[in-house]
DNA sequence: GATGAATGAGCGTTCATTCAT
DNA sequence: GATGAATGAACGCTCATTCAT
């Protein structure tokens, strides 16, 4: 067996992990399954990963430490909150939509638990919505957006309009592409449901 | 021990196995906590229930069958989309603002496996999607909702952010109440984000 | 509910108790599928037999006192050792080959353990195997039997022909009648499987 | 403790299962005496097992495998189906006699159920009965045994006898040879247990 | 570093038996 | 006597983790 470069091992393991716990789910993954899929020893594991938790969190950690990056990057090249929404929205859903199995992981196997979930709430998602809060925040501030409206609040609809349209791709038939919602949720978002003729007409008298 | 008769026993293991369930999260609540809590003998839980899996998927579809009959009925009663979605808001968000228990449950433990996921979004979900796209149909064709956006996107963008505005009180300090946010939320949904004056200044000339 | 006679009760458990144990086995077997097929509560076996072995037990004491009595008579009623014999194997095989569920409880189910084994041991085959060593006894007193070959040995070995006669019917296609096997099997027993012609012609030159 | 590698474990377990089955009987033995016994973990079992009824079968089955081979080379060895027979028998009645744990494994323990019955009947239970059957043949067609006796039926006769003595050896006081009985008992199968004095000499007056 | 045999704690579920009605 | 709801002890098996090699 060629001793390669360390860490291209630790990558065929969260791979791995990636496909087997969004087939067969987090707890009916086992380790074995992992390691015989990544192509080595079951201790090997462990030389990587602290234990089976261990591994969804990195996998998630580290998955997410890169797309947030790229995110901020875009966002910071773009000008306006209503620009900026419309690439993270974009973003986000091509990045579930090109990787279904994150996706499972992702939408479901992650939320597990409320260890997990707070985990996963205290640091990626953290991020991601002070992220989205800031665009909002900028554009309250230079008009774009409503002032009236709670920043964070706005963030977590948009983040829960955008998350709900995931799960609903991977649970369904997933034969459209989740990429083309990001601009019909974006104008909803940003104009509304509500009718605006009805409401400028009147207040056009 | 008195041999009781009937299911007020039933009633007493969801009970349990609700506050079981929320605290410990589903995998590790053992089928004799949710006995000792609601003063049962192991066995007794399985004349009323085939398994484990079983007292959660109950649990779920009792409460939820109510609360969405309770829902379709305030629809009902009301007129016009905005005022109908209003309430369905309110309803969401206080149905989990007091129940905090059934909350978690809800929001975390059910979503731990695409098999739960699967049967929820299979009954419940597709119930309660089915009846904001019927209050979203009306709208559009009583002009009080944009006529252009798709109707099933608006209807899962709305339950997306109601859902976001439940998993983060969840999982945050609790210490604001959740039904408040109805009004802002659908305020969003309805309005958007974008700032009107915009438009008005145009108008305002 | 018509208040038989007690007892009717009794035989009709024990019917039951036969057919349950011969399609599962006794250990498959539930005290409530008994219970069910017997047409009484579960809690009413319990009036009627200490536990599920008592049950086992009284089916068989009961069935093989009746069945060892009449062989008694029906011996006692002829003349010879070989007639003798031949009246118990053909009431052996007669009896198991007319109740094949008596036959698989007794030849299967019968033999769970050396509990129950020890337990027919001392009882019924004990009683068995006296009728025989006496049939035999006599047989070599009056000079049918041969008196050099241990009469026990002799009783057991014509008891193993019959089991194994009936249990390999059992566990076969049962597509012959177990009792026609009564008359060779006694044959073999009395003269042998060698063949006497060679003998005697030799011996007679 | 150290981690053995091989299989010398493997023989460890089973020859722990027979002790254990033997004294406690299937059902009631634990995997965990087993593994006890055997100086291996719980968990260990099952890495050289599928599951507790797997022992059972495989002890018999390996042990079994085995003894008929022996058998069937004895036999070859031998001239004349009388020869023959009686070198059976010996084989037969020395193996249970010198195995005593295996010899209540085999009356007892794997006959509790129909289903380790089929399977026994099936596979060595139906070799063995070949063997027999094909030295009865030989014996029918060389003259040495009458041909009037239809094969299987001597055999099974054959070893019913055999399994007799060995059962209610086992379950009685031990206290005497088993190989011993294998004379006497191929005398009386082959002989018979009538007198042929009298039966020539009458007959040939 | 890598291996994989071995470990053993842990738990859902069954079902014989009881006993209040 | 009869019922059947309730009991709770009992156990086979899994699998994350360890560690001698």
């Amino acid at each position: 067996m060629p001793r390669r470069r360390t860490d291209d091992k630790r990558q065929r393991i969260l791979a791995a992990a990636t496909r087997v716990f969004a087939r067969k789910g987090y707890f009916a993954s086992r380790v074995s399954d992992i390691a015989r899929k990544a192509g080595v020893a079951d201790g090997t594991i462990y030389l990587y990963f602290r234990n089976k938790d261990d591994i969804l969190v990195s996998l998630f950690d580290e998955v997410m430490a890169e797309h947030i990056a790229t995110g901020r990057r875009e966002v910071e090249a773009l000008q306006g909150a209503p620009e900026r929404l419309r690439a993270i929205a974009a973003h986000h859903l091509r990045l579930f939509g090109e990787n279904q199995d994150l996706a499972v992981v992702f939408q479901v196997e992650l939320r597990q638990s409320t260890k997990f979930m707070e985990r996963f709430t205290a640091s990626w998602f953290k991020d991601y919505l002070d992220l989205l809060t800031e665009v909002i925040e900028e554009g309250q501030r230079d008009g774009s957006l409503r002032p009236d409206l709670p920043r964070k609040l706005v963030a977590k609809a948009f983040f829960g309009a955008l998350d709900e349209m995931v799960t609903s791709w991977i649970l369904g038939r997933r034969d459209y592409d989740l990429g083309e919602l990001a601009a019909p949720v974006v104008d909803l978002i940003l104009k509304g449901a509500a009718n605006p003729v009805t409401t400028v007409t009147r207040g056009g008298k």
